[in-house]
DNA sequence: CTGAAAGCGCTTACAG
DNA sequence: CTGAAAGCGCTTACAG
């Protein structure tokens, strides 16, 4: 059984196919009996509008694009999570698109243009200043409103949604520092991420402002990998507290401290970001920066979708609060 | 700058749209000089083919659906990552569409089917047997192939891709059971995932052939629910062996066995599912069957290319290797 | 309030 | 090898 069409519709119904396109896009244009009556046949037919014929047509695809990196890990899944949610909320479809660091970037979003989305949620982290601007532009020559999820840029132009990860790392910092601790690294990544460039922001500010040197310890969010490097630094350096830009990065490091022999929270505190299962996992639990990732995603989608309607808004620019969760491990 | 037509291209090179369209989709059927000044035009004006025109007039839209439960889930986001990159390869797009446990099946698959998807990744493994035939049969009536990716179904004429649970359940379970443990439980989940299914399935087999009575505990993925059912049944209860459905589960049941002063392995074995960051994270570092998440998506999403393109193919029922990674709690 | 007609940007037989 | 024309399934001014 072939799906029906509005040409189905409007012959069992009597009317012509303009009435039935009406009676779902604008429903109070059409009189009343005339209506019932079309639904009436939309429903026997379980009759659904072919979304791109309707796309073509109305030039409005009801689909936005997902821009990221990375899926597996937990910091987009989450997002995500918070953007499906809103987007069947307002019945936005969503389709993804992975950029990957090899491919011609300009290329990629050629390609995401050319299918037609309504707007765009950019969740790769993982750009440069230099591409950013790039992004930025090709999207706007398209005329295709984009908002920046969890993604932070120097350019106050463009709408995103975020935390202000600098004031949380400035904020633990100086935690730790009132409570006397003076070899306190902050853990984060050889990648550049901008959230990390943030934190790294945040750390450095509090450190100086106590007068103590900034002790950046940048290594791999693979397992194997950093916790080698832990190993090798630590097993002669001193560190009395340690934060890490990711929950994960930071049971690692607790891991292997405590296989070093030292004890977790009296020798040294480790403290981590956004408050995923690996941080209730992790023994002793770990006190860390609970970033509201889920909501993050869904302010941004609800965001988007205001935009892409053009109504006002007052802010473009949205940081989320955080919250700090003090566990076990300080 | 409105994007460039075909029409544009067609002007500009000075021959009809429909060559500039041969170029696009059948290059060998035109001429190699006009050819090349077509090519040579489209990449002046940057021009790409709108996709959704091109979607409406060959009637594919060369996307994919993929239907999920809950892309938070570690497996999920596995999968998802596998599926992406093979769509890439091939230039699928990829839709997301998410089932609600709440929403009427029928209606969100009409829904999905108006989006005009040319094939379905089936994901969700949260369905019933009847919803599952329901789902099966909406999407043949409407003529889309799909495939089940790490979702098991008793009907042989669908494609799928996944794991032998069954069997790896079982061969853990007769591991332990000869290395002389009694008391072994399998940590199961309440909510009912077909893959969770097979696993109950296989450690009852290994149980009954060795004489003992299958002792499955159910509980809720959710860590604090799950610590404290933990908690109140293993504080009285023996055990000296537990596998869980999910590492996360593992952790979590290792953590409670040893807050009762248990030794992990010495007084109970601990085994995990999937070999995720969770089991290297842990300590002792858990023992656990390795399944090929990443992969179950990639050649899904292989196998769905495939079958959209009506190639021949040997066997639409793909098991994929998993393996046993013996580390420390065992 | 309703219908006839043009058009969205492509693909695809059909002629030549 | 190439072009003119119909058509994919809708939306949207324009008349009436």
């Amino acid at each position: 059984m072939a799906n029906a069409t509005i040409y189905d519709v409007a012959g069992k119904a009597g009317v012509s196919l303009a009435t039935v396109s009406r009676v779902l896009n604008n429903p109070d244009k059409v009189n009343e009996a005339t209506r019932e009556k079309v639904l009436q046949v939309i429903k026997e037919l379980g009759y659904r509008p072919n979304a791109i014929a309707r796309g073509l047509a109305s030039r409005k695809s009801t689909t936005v694009g997902v821009v990221l990196s990375d899926v597996t890990r937990a910091s987009t899944s989450q997002l995500l999570g918070g953007i499906i949610d809103i987007a069947k909320k307002y019945n936005y479809s969503i389709k993804i698109f992975s950029m990957t660091g090899e491919a011609d970037i300009k290329d990629t979003i050629k390609n995401i243009v050319s299918e037609q989305v309504d707007g765009i949620l950019l969740l790769d982290d993982e750009l440069d200043e230099m591409q950013m601007e790039m992004v930025r532009k090709e999207f706007e020559d398209a005329n295709i409103p984009m908002v920046l999820t969890n993604v932070l840029f120097n350019n106050e132009n463009i709408p995103s949604v975020a935390v202000d990860y600098k004031h949380a790392a400035y904020e633990i910092t100086k935690h730790l520092l009132e409570r006397g601790k003076k070899d306190v690294y902050l853990l984060s990544t050889v990648r550049r991420y901008s959230v990390n460039v943030e934190k790294e922001a945040g750390y450095t500010l509090a450190m100086k402002e106590a007068g103590l040197e900034p002790k950046i310890f940048k290594t791999s969010g693979d397992l194997s990998i950093n916790t080698a490097h832990f190993l090798e630094y630590f097993n002669t350096n001193p560190v009395d507290a340690a934060i890490a830009v990711r929950d994960s990065i930071a049971v690692s490091f607790m891991n292997v401290i405590q296989g070093l022999g030292k004890r977790v929270p009296e020798d040294c505190s480790v403290v981590g970001f956004q408050n995923t299962k690996y941080a209730m996992l992790a023994r002793p639990m770990l006190t860390c920066v609970d970033t509201p990732v889920y909501d993050i995603g869904a302010v941004a989608m609800r965001l988007l979708t205001k935009i892409m309607k053009q109504e006002d808004i007052d802010n473009t620019r949205i940081l989320l609060p955080y919250n700090i969760i003090r566990r076990k491990s300080v």
